[in-house]
DNA sequence: TTGAAAGCGCTAACAA
DNA sequence: TTGTTAGCGCTTTCAA
């Protein structure tokens, strides 16, 4: 870059500024920046006039001389674990496309899972006062993590921006965010139930990260659902892990070799379940006939598996766009509700990879 | 956002500034900035003093105030068709990773296809002073479009940015971009080439849309691998249309309803290869027995299919991590080669959807 | 090795 | 309806 602000470049000329405008137009700065904001009450001819400068200049604002003169920078972070994986992708989307129609642009960071890189970051969003940051996804739930994030969201909250938890859950009441969630222990329970319901009883859980709290309230809701029908759930029956379609591959590839006794898998994402059943079918079982399995998200490529996948659906994209929503939602000073919180509803998809269990024992 | 900067917060106290810092470290603001950029030699007691101050504090710089006082921003740009296409994903996974190993945020926008908004993409990106400008993938070849691209390239150059095309071709050799591109019409030769020498003479094009820089250059080399054969290619053969997964799997449908002649399948990308061969498993048709097929791009799904698809892989990340190594690599001033272009390798996988061409004719 | 002070380009009181 | 002007928070000469 240049060494001090706004010389000529090499290039040639200098970027025109907002003073180049008024001189142009005959008019004051103050004139310009009011024409351009549209905020105020300006003279037909003198905007007319302006417009003409303007775009005889090609002159575009200074984003962030705007933004330290009004402290409103029309951006918005999202911090995901992954770019290509759907789940986050998807929600993402949502994020970007609701930002883009409130007319912001979308820093998005990765995190991959790391904590420590997940609050730099949002220290570097805060740094770029960010109209808000949104963070997805499940996180590993210790103290020393939740006070640092919590110191976060009150950093934030003290720029006037806000931390939007998308799938996370809460910091706590005195903690100042905003939250869109969904039932992870109520759509495994129904998931399980339907499994259940099938005349399953012994139901393999596998994967999600040890300790997230997306894997905890996915593991809290099939155990519930066992209990409630007097089923105690059978701990070495439960493999956790990681998402991931290479982890549900090598995850499934194990159990296979250990014989344990089953006749469902619940994989603890579709990406897990896609890897599962890879391994199932390498490994000659026939899904459903032979084992079911189910998945959670729905994520489009659930679909495209054969068996298509049985799974719970999860708006992900629409919660991207929620999560923006609530975020840019006008209830600065009284009227705040921190912990803000709004559920997307989720519900079981039966496709075709569950039946009831195979009469004689698996191969 | 508060009303006018820096203001006192529901929450309490304001963000502190490096005029508080320099108060509580006793020295001028001058100096704080110069230990915090550590360019500039600092007696160590002054330093450890600036910066138990910062961090008493909690003092992060506003990037706003460093991006207009010095003209750099710490941001880089980048404009993709679609969040969740694997194409565009992975492209973005890189420059993000990419970005963020440069201490780099990286702003992602989508531009769904429309030109229009890829222009204004690149204004709004412009504004931000991103230190660099992404856009990737391909682009339909019109003179005005390239003349608006062009300017868009002249303005980045103005403010000592740069316009990266990425799978993209050249704006003319005056116009200040820098590019990293992949061979597509090579690609689609060697993967002709392939399709020719297991014996297939009747190959149907399927898919991209219709004038688009990428599908311009795959057709070119299948037509060039047909005629060094001999073969003069058959126009009806050949069917643009878009990109994805779902094109793919209507336009092959409704060439099934048509009964064309031919004996193997070039989709443009591995999303149109994944619809059609769907198209086709629903047909009752088997790939590769009775019709073959490849697609294009290599992304991980391709080897998720069954059969697993034969296709040209494009280092798609890698892509990504390059153009920003070559946006931010320091070639201010003289020296500069405008068209700076790199470019990556790519190459065919065989897997496992190509056969010779069925003796007996398509059912 | 440090400080004073002049901007960077814009917005928003306050006046007119 | 418009202009004047004081910042926003930082970096970087220039002096000391």
């Amino acid at each position: 870059m240049s060494p001090r602000g706004n010389a000529a470049q090499p290039g040639g000329r200098r970027t025109a500024t907002i003073a180049d405008v008024a001189e142009q137009a005959g008019v004051s700065t103050a004139t310009v920046s009011r024409v351009l904001n549209g905020d105020y009450p300006v003279a037909r001819a003198t905007k007319e006039s302006v417009l003409e400068a303007v775009s005889a200049l090609g002159y575009t604002a200074n984003a962030h001389a705007r933004a330290l003169a009004s402290s409103a920078t029309r951006t918005v972070g999202i911090i995901i674990n992954d770019m290509v994986d759907p789940f986050f992708s998807y929600v993402a989307r949502g994020v970007e496309m609701e930002a883009a129609a409130a007319g912001r642009l979308c820093i998005v960071a990765t995190a991959h899972g790391d904590a420590a890189r997940e609050l730099d970051l949002i220290d570097q969003l805060r740094e770029q006062r960010a109209d808000a940051v949104i963070v997805v996804g499940g996180a590993h739930d210790e103290p020393a993590a939740r006070r640092k994030m919590a110191e976060r969201a009150r950093a934030l909250a003290t720029i006037g921006s806000v931390l939007v938890l998308c799938g996370r859950p809460s910091l706590g009441a005195d903690v100042p965010t905003k939250m869109v969630g969904y039932d992870n222990e109520g759509g495994a329970f129904a998931l399980t139930e339907h499994l259940l319901a099938q005349g399953h009883r012994r139901i393999l859980y596998l994967g999600g990260p040890h300790g997230l709290s997306t894997t905890v309230s996915r593991l809290d809701g099939y155990r519930r659902a066992l209990k409630s029908r007097g089923i105690e759930p059978d701990e070495e029956l439960i493999r956790e892990g990681a998402f991931g379609r290479s982890y549900g591959h090598r995850a499934m590839k194990d159990v296979l070799a250990l014989d344990l006794d089953y006749t469902a898998v619940f994989a603890a994402n579709d990406l897990v379940a896609a890897g599962a059943l890879q391994a199932m079918t390498d490994a000659g079982l026939h899904v459903p006939e032979d084992v079911s399995l189910v998945g959670y998200d729905d994520i489009p490529q659930s679909f495209e598996l054969k068996p298509k996948l049985t799974t719970v659906h999860v708006p992900l994209e629409e919660m991207g766009r929620e999560a923006v929503r609530i975020a840019l939602a006008d209830d600065d000073g009284f009227g705040r509700r921190d912990g803000d919180e709004t559920v997307v509803g989720t519900h079981v998809v039966i496709r075709d990879s569950v039946a009831p269990p195979a009469l004689v024992p698996r191969a």
